[in-house]
DNA sequence: CACAACTTGTGAGCGACTAACAGTACGGTA
DNA sequence: TACCGTACTGTTAGTCGCTCACAAGTTGTG
């Protein structure tokens, strides 16, 4: 037997999601997000309007699709428990971001990062959506059932974290991914925080 | 002639928007944001859904209608300008959200924010516009034409400190606007910076 | 009173998104 | 191999947010 390998249907499942999604990207940058719609991502993917609903709720997710949160809070659980929160939570993003901009899907972040930076309704799901990461974030800090004062103040610490990130990811993305990211997230945190946060520092 | 005073036209353009828009929070509390249609508020308001959109851009604009970006820039541009950023604009938050807690819009401020906790697509609008305070933050620090360097650096402490507030603000919906709103934003904001925000603090 | 400016309602239409139904291909089973 | 439940897909129709074009009524002005 052929090992325990996906099945043919699974197989294909994510392969049409793929291709809907790289269609989708293609289009979007070639016209800009607001000016496709998603009967043309379907007819260019060869799939029908529906099926691309199937895969992805919202037009939106052809774009937010994968979530980072995993990483971030992976990231943070695994740095020194004595280091206060910010220190914690920053330096982790600075090693995740570091991680994603070497990777090869670095072009494929910077085209969602690029349509996010001009489409309001992308920005604006991105920003929601780091409210999860930040409940990510404290989680990994505080486990499962915490107090509400401590996670209120993780909270705010992560999501402060989180929105200087985000002025790097904008930085990033108008500067066409020529700067060095994780170089710019610790800056970023560094003009917040009045703190190092490269992880060549001690 | 009756010295200045806004015309009849004006008069009723103000009193139909502000109607509009009573009629809107209230069915909105009443059964989500999601579950009314603009049509639902222009019957209720004896409109058409036309006349709602000709005073409300979007739907989502019946809650989120009305800025404080020109409130908040003007308290960061009175604080003392050898203060560190962070701390300026920290502190100007504080004071800002302690006249607007205390206004007569309170209780219209809390029902905004209960919406906007609860209804994704409010939240997300919400942190959006952040960005637009951002900006005008970093404009009330730098002025019109701003270093792209300096700007970046505002940018981050700015966009750090309005995370922290957003914190506060939904755990005062959460909790029906019972605690002490400045208070509760200080406190995410020194959960943040490790800094008292406090004002009578010296 | 006449004319311009403004506001509103109506109707048609686009696009995102959902629900219901039907057809087809896959996966395991006898 | 033949069979059947399951999953995936397409089609159709419909709702809702939102825009445009046009007509009609009201307000302000000479």
């Amino acid at each position: 037997m052929s090992g325990e390998g996906p099945s043919l249907r699974e197989r294909r499942r994510v392969e049409t999601r793929r291709l809907i999604q790289s269609h989708a990207l293609r289009l979007f940058a070639e016209r800009g997000f607001d000016d496709t719609t998603v009967n043309d991502v379907a007819r260019a993917s060869g799939v029908s309007a529906m099926t691309v609903y199937r895969h992805f709720p919202t037009k939106e997710d052809l774009v937010l699709h994968g979530r980072y949160d995993h990483l971030v809070a992976a990231g943070v659980a695994a740095r020194p428990a004595d280091e206060p929160p910010v220190r914690r939570i920053g330096r982790a993003l600075v090693e995740t971001v570091r991680d994603l901009a070497g990777s090869a899907d670095r072009e494929l972040l910077l085209a969602r990062l690029r349509l996010m930076v001009d489409t309001p309704a992308l920005r604006a799901r991105h920003l929601d959506s780091q409210f999860a990461t930040q409940q990510a974030i404290a989680a990994a800090l505080l486990g499962d059932a915490p107090e509400p004062d401590a996670e209120f103040r993780v909270g705010a610490a992560a999501s402060a974290c989180l929105a200087a990130m985000h002025v790097a990811l904008t930085r990033w993305a108008r500067e066409d991914g020529r700067p060095d990211l994780p170089g710019l997230v610790a800056a970023a945190l560094a003009a917040a925080f009045g703190e190092e946060f490269g992880d060549d520092v001690d």
